[in-house]
RNA sequence: CGCGGGGUGGAGCAGCCCGGUAGCUCGCCAGGCUCAUAACCUGGAGGUCACAGGUUCAAAUCCUGUCCCCGCAACCA
């Protein structure tokens, strides 16, 4: 009887069927699923509980896109998870608002820069805001409170510790963009945009001597000190690291970029993006200025949640940087793909970005749907694809169909029954115990897709018993026992959506009556003593059905 | 020979690291159930896992080569 229920995995056929099984058994045990299962032990170390995450700051020359949603909803599941198995987060998002782009952009619309990151940065917060990003800092790089005293001390540092030198750089000046330009960005030789012919210009810079680097960083890069998930991708890093690396520059001069940080000591020059941008993990800590908060950097877990486009500059010029600065590197560094929408690149010119908003209200306001489509459709690490009618299929067969039509159900059920629950045991559907421990193995290891992946296994198995058993033809406490046992199953489910859908996680035990669901979207929530069996003792009553996802008009 | 990712039933993807009956969602066909949000459950049709070699008792999975697609190439997440 009770195998009916296990789910359909094989247990090992073939040759040596015994061999076969106890090997997969232990790779069941073991959890490692997926090439992207690093061979070392990432993510979760219970012997040190802090975590600091931080994603990418936002360039806010224009409005948010899904690219930006995608870095921050990973990040954001993640620290949940964490603060669900006990763990203290800070969790730290933000704007990088300075540099050239931002001066032009600001002179298109007639503007001065700061007038422009004011509007646009509300848009970022806005949005984080809808989509219920747990962040507990924002930090902005034009703050010049918390953010430019450490981006000064730091190259003070940098410069005491000879790692800063100024040098002459010669360039491709264009007049019309009144910026250098690549190679590549010539056309014939010409500015593609005013078609003229760049001149070369010599100007004074700062540079970093991350040359000096190399042979740490690559002891950091390979044993795990800093490591890099996906494990591919520090391959990728170590292999150009191989090639050889040049040192970078650290600054401008006024007259080509003035929107920045004023480089200590040297009224001609401003900062360019390195130093400014990447110390807002430390800027955001207060470090060398606040000591309390700066403790984050030195006890916590360091992650940083990064797109695969600039993983390089995280992996060797940040640790680099702080490493001639006297501060210590970061642990982690979680990269992300990057979204095609309708699987083509998102380009304005193709007229296909998504703008998240229009998702958000295409879903009536509910976050959930795409916090859904994007942490379990998109493995971490790979690229991924944004389809309209992807997310609203996946709407209606995973949360609408198979979740919020098992919860009503099993409420309806009770309901009629008057309520009241009682928990025996377990269903003889599967060790729930196991069910709980594959979640939280490929969670611990940043694999989300495989954690949603056995939380919704695990609702099919439910419907499937629910059909097997027929419970509404039970009578009396046989039938409040067997509906009790789905409720309590389902309050397991809830709060193992929580990192990935919050707001639904919290409506399903609301409407089943958990006593904890009201605090169950508080930072300092843990499942720890939740997480049992029949563990919420004071839960003695379900709530009335609601619909929890409305079909789509 | 710049670097990387990919080519798996009609569509979209997982599986590949650690070789052992090809899995998921959608769609299609047939049936069941009637507690439930026309939802749920069961069964079926449909794939020589890009191609060609090789290793092996055994290859989607390992090795070699070829073809095709897509990103990146220092500041567009």
């Amino acid at each position: 009887m009770k195998n009916e229920y296990q789910n359909t995995k094989k247990p090992g056929a073939g040759f040596l069927p015994a061999a076969r099984k106890a090997f997969q058994d232990s790779r069941k045990n073991l959890l490692i699923r997926g090439k992207h299962a690093a061979p070392f032990v990432i993510g979760y170390n219970p012997s040190m509980s802090r975590h600091y995450v931080t994603t990418a700051i936002d360039y806010p020359n224009a409005a948010p896109h899904m690219g930006h949603v995608l870095e921050k909803v990973l990040a954001d599941v993640c620290v949940r998870w964490m603060r669900l198995r006990g763990d203290e987060v800070r969790f730290q998002i933000g704007t990088d608002e300075h540099g050239i782009k931002i001066q032009q952009t600001a002179d298109k619309e007639k503007l001065t820069p700061q007038k422009l990151v004011d509007r646009n940065v509300p848009l970022f917060e806005e949005l984080y805001t809808k989509l219920n990003i747990s962040a507990d800092v924002f930090i902005r790089t034009t703050d010049q409170k918390k953010h430019w005293p450490t981006v000064q001390a730091l190259w003070k540092k940098l410069q005491d510790a000879g790692a800063l030198e100024k040098r002459s750089y010669t360039g491709l000046y264009c007049s019309g963009c009144e910026r250098f330009l690549t190679k590549k960005e010539l056309v014939d030789g010409k500015c593609a945009i005013h078609l003229i012919a760049p001149t070369e210009v010599k100007e004074e810079n700062w540079f970093f001597k991350l040359k000096e680097q190399e042979k740490l960083l690559k002891k950091i890069l390979s044993d795990g000190t800093y490591s890099i998930i996906p494990p591919e991708r520090a391959n990728e890093t170590l292999s150009l690291l191989e090639s050889g690396l040049e040192d970078v520059s650290f600054s401008r001069p006024k007259s080509s970029l003035s929107w920045g940080i004023p480089v200590p000591g040297d009224d001609e020059q401003v900062m360019y993006v390195w130093c400014d941008a990447l110390t807002n993990y430390i800027s955001g800590l207060g470090y060398f200025t606040d000591h309390e908060e700066a403790q984050w950097w030195k006890d916590a877990t360091v992650t940083h949640v990064i797109g695969k486009d600039i993983a390089r500059f995280h992996a060797l010029i940040w640790p680099a940087m702080l490493k001639h600065a006297g501060v210590r590197t970061p642990d982690q560094l979680l990269i992300h793909g990057f979204l095609t929408s309708e699987g083509q690149k998102m380009s304005k010119s193709l007229g296909n970005v998504v703008k998240p908003e229009e998702v958000l209200e295409h879903f009536k306001g509910n976050a959930d749907p795409l916090r859904f489509y994007l942490s379990s459709e998109i493995p971490v690490g790979n690229d991924g694809d944004f389809s309209w009618e992807r997310i609203e299929g996946l709407y209606d067969a995973k949360l609408r169909n198979q979740l919020g039509n098992l919860l009503n159900r099993v409420i309806t059920l009770l309901v009629k029954e008057g309520g009241l629950i009682d928990i025996a045991n377990d269903l003889d559907i599967t060790d729930q115990t196991k069910i709980v421990d594959r979640y939280t193995a490929s969670m611990n290891q940043f694999d989300l897709h495989g954690g949603i992946g056995t939380v919704f296994e695990y609702v099919t198995m439910l419907n499937m018993h629910i059909d097997k058993q027929k419970p509404w033809t039970l009578k009396g406490k046989e039938k409040i026992v067997m509906l009790s046992g789905y409720a309590e199953a389902l309050r397991t489910v809830a709060w193992m959506l929580l990192p990935f859908i919050p707001d639904t996680a919290q409506r399903i035990s609301q409407q089943l009556g958990v006593s904890y669901a009201d605090d169950m979207l508080k930072k300092d929530f843990t499942i720890e003593k939740w997480k049992g069996w029949g563990a919420d003792k004071a839960w003695k009553k379900v709530g009335e059905p609601e619909i929890l996802f409305a079909p789509l008009v």
